[in-house]
DNA sequence: AACCAGGTCCGAT
DNA sequence: ATCGGACATGGT
């Protein structure tokens, strides 16, 4: 076990738990205990797959976490996890810019240590066609699917566990396999996808590209419209002027910034982009777990 | 049992 | 440029 420290706070809650990534789930580490047989906690861990390593992760403290992971040592993987889940990101510095703002103000401190995280760019393109117009526990399903029918096999722990596929791997799927396998409307992109995505090469070097340049590369791909580019841009390319607007963040802004009135996406896109500019993929996380939870 | 879900695409104004 | 409907499926 090994123990990783943030910038600022840092919430696997909030992080792991707001609709960013798919593949995390909460493992409570379930260990035999008591004469009785009983069960007991071993702690509140999550358990996920990032590129090729299977990792147990633990708050260990509002600004560090714990972590084991395999097959790749500890050692070579702290600077992985570190990167994906942000740790150095300021977030102490991006709470000094956003405070004036009080609906933001509010949602930070309610989920203060909400991070953005990192993703692999082809996982979170796939990830973000599949989520169009559907919800979170269905999107997850969909690309454990994924996951387990066409991804290498990574052993951790005694148990078995898989890679997102690669471009290659999925490129020989056809439509009809996505169909049966209850992806409805969006077999037609996802079997075109890896395809068209093969020649365009490491799409990591798009984390270079100026954020038009990258925004449209993504939104030439099928299933790729501006909400999912965005979202791309956001949670995996580095492009922190990404602001996806899908159903709750229009709803919030129209609410809490557009005096109630109907905003179209793109009105709402702009306005965040004039507010926010290089923040907008933060404050854009913020408000959409904030209204998500508020409901509930 | 309707209604909605981290939308995209395409054809018609 | 913008608008409206079609598109599959499952959760609440």
């Amino acid at each position: 076990m090994m123990l990783l420290h943030a910038n600022g706070p840092i919430s696997l809650e909030h992080t792991l738990g707001s609709g960013q990534a798919f593949r995390w789930r909460r493992d409570a580490g379930l260990r035999e205990s008591g004469p009785h047989g009983d069960w007991r906690r071993d702690g509140d861990w999550w358990l996920g797959v990032v590129e090729g390593t299977v990792y147990r992760v633990r708050q260990e403290g509002p600004q560090a976490i714990a972590f084991t992971c395999g097959p790749l040592d500890e050692q070579a993987a702290a600077p992985l996890l570190t990167s994906y889940l942000r740790l150095d990101d300021d977030l102490p510095a991006l709470y000094r810019r956003l405070r004036g703002d009080r609906r933001l103000g509010a949602a930070m401190r309610q989920y203060e240590g909400l991070r953005l995280v990192r993703q692999a760019p082809w996982e979170c393109l796939v990830t973000f066609v599949i989520s169009a117009y559907s919800n979170i526990p269905r999107i997850a399903r969909h690309v454990e699917d994924l996951a387990q029918t066409f991804g290498d096999t990574l052993e951790f722990a005694g148990e078995t566990h898989h890679r997102f596929p690669s471009p290659a791997q999925l490129a020989e799927t056809g439509e009809p396999w996505f169909r049966e396998h209850g992806f409805g409307y969006r077999a037609r992109y996802l079997s075109r996808l890896s395809v068209l995505v093969m020649p365009l090469g490491d799409l990591t070097a798009l984390r270079r590209a100026p954020f038009q340049e990258a925004r449209s590369v993504l939104l030439a791909l099928p299933g790729v419209g501006e909400k999912v580019a965005d979202c791309v841009l956001a949670f995996s390319l580095d492009q922190g002027e990404a602001f996806p607007v899908d159903v709750h963040v229009r709803r919030a802004v129209q609410v809490w910034y557009g005096e109630g009135e109907e905003r179209s996406d793109r009105w709402v896109r702009e306005w965040a982009h004039e507010r926010f500019g290089p923040d907008a993929a933060y404050a854009q996380q913020y408000l959409f777990h904030y209204q998500r939870q508020r409901g509930r």
